[in-house]
DNA sequence: ATTAACCATAAGATATACTTATCGTTACAA
DNA sequence: TTGTAACGATAAGTATATCTTATGGTTAAT
């Protein structure tokens, strides 16, 4: 038995609605030889005849007839899938999965997730937040669609875009606001609190310092950059943290924030993607609105 | 933009379902380049790309997973369109519209119809009494599908099949039982009680009895045998009826039936159709079981 | 660095779908 | 009854789709 295809079921309805073969080939642009083809191939594929002719009639069986809603259902679904297509054709629809480091999340996420859902209303948004190197074995397993990461990330299989530069910003005890604001190797000498390891930020702290990241260090390290910035308010010692994590970090503990002088220790953040995605086009508009995101937290 | 096809939803659900193009195309039972051209037609097509290709993993896009859903119902619509066409194949479906003369109806329906919903149980039987003129026009302009009267109809568009043939009899009041049974040219001068003009029953019963249907004869027609019955019971005059007929209106009436002597006033009951009509198989299958029906009322 | 896996592309072959021209039947009118 | 118009089926030729095999290019693993 021959496939059916949606074509006969198109002609099929034209000539039920119809019930002339001149017209409905007419209505269905071709000739009306090729109708009457059609509608042959498709009642001899289903072993049924659809159509009675007659010299004045053309009607619908009672197998036709049974058949008719359902041919047409069946159009219908398909017109559905065409709108959709031409509906997506260039917003973003359906589920994005997207992850975020945890130095950026909580200052970054509530500013940018309102832009995004604002100008993506059908988008449904699943946000990770979890470390660099999980996030890209993610990514590139397919289990994420994109992350915001500090960069570069240098995975061949990914692009990586930049969204915006950001500084450092010393904390130390209130205490303390009076001295002058160490430099680069007076903080290597000092109680430096980082991040446990595997934070990118961790890392680049260090750079800053130029100490080692695999080095051990004394075990004051901290899980977050909140509980570091409490330790300090505690007198423990001093940390860095990103321009973007001054408002909500260090108001309510007892620090002071100090910018450095000279040459500002910084990390660029941006967002990366599989280079086979599809949807490059539409992550280069949410970079953007990030960058709309990000002016509003620095 | 080119015409969507269920190849192309079927190949696309293949795809989705195995995320490889060798596989899918294996299973679709055709070589991977033509699965990889006809999904390719598909995402132009829909203008939107459906699946992401990275060297060692073929994903569904978002919108490629929002359409997956949508064509496995649509592939199963047709499914449904084939299942439903094999098995109505050789059995009769759906609706059958049929017609029969009222001299027919009331005797034979009963046990025709508990015959003809047993034999096919999913036929949903729609019934039409009235006279044979108005049975044909109906017939011959579809509105009915087949109908039961009297042969012969000699219209050439339709198809006659013979059922049974019926002999008529005589019924006259209980008082004149012990007469001798009158002959065509008595019954002529007899008080001979008739259904009223349109009834192909009164121009049989007339012509066996030689007279001219056409010429008008005394107002005492009768609207249905019953009533012509009741009326030879009240003493009223004579009648036929189809020996048929005889079980069902003879109990009530104080009336004496007889059977003619030589020649015997009968009529040949078939079934009609259109000869355009591709359910011809069906209603002989039909006309047997109405064989079968009619044997149980003789 | 080589190989294997895999999807895309190219070129040619085959199958499908369409066109125009024409036939055969039917219904209606002269 | 005969001619005629309407209409669907059929035939023959052409265009278009679709498939095949062969091959290319990219990626990831040995």
């Amino acid at each position: 038995m021959v496939n059916l295809t949606l074509k006969q079921f198109r002609y099929f309805d034209a000539l039920a609605v119809h019930g002339h073969f001149g017209r409905a080939a007419d209505v269905s642009g071709i000739s009306q030889p090729a109708l009457s083809m059609q509608i042959k191939e498709l009642e001899d594929s289903l072993g049924s005849q659809l159509f009675e002719r007659s010299a004045r009639q053309v009607r619908l069986t009672a197998f036709g007839e049974d058949l008719a809603p359902r041919v047409r259902d069946i159009l219908r679904s398909v017109d559905e899938v065409e709108d959709l297509a031409r509906q997506s054709q260039n917003t973003l629809t359906g589920r994005l999965r997207i992850g975020v480091i945890p130095t950026i999340a909580p200052y970054l996420l509530p500013s940018f997730l309102g832009h995004l859902t604002h100008t993506y209303p059908t988008l449904d948004v699943h946000v990770r937040e979890t470390q660099t190197q999980t996030l890209i074995e993610e990514l590139t397993h397919g289990r994420l669609d994109a992350a915001i990461v500090a960069l570069p990330v240098s995975e061949p299989t990914l692009e990586e875009v930049t969204i915006f530069e950001e500084d450092f910003v010393l904390v130390r005890p209130v205490a303390d606001s009076d001295a002058p604001v160490p430099n680069a190797a007076d903080l290597a000498k000092m109680q430096l609190l980082l991040l446990e390891e595997g934070h990118c930020f961790r890392d680049q702290a260090l750079a800053f310092c130029s100490l080692r990241s695999s080095l051990p260090r004394e075990s004051m390290d901290g899980s977050s950059l909140s509980t570091l910035v409490q330790l300090v308010g505690a007198g423990i010692g001093v940390t860095l943290i990103p321009r973007m994590a001054i408002g909500v970090e260090t108001q309510s503990a007892n620090v002071a924030v100090a910018s450095f002088k000279g040459a500002q220790p910084k990390r660029t953040i941006g967002m990366v993607w599989r280079k086979t995605s599809p949807l490059a086009e539409q992550y280069r508009e949410i970079v953007s609105i990030l960058e709309q995101a990000s002016k509003t937290v620095r």
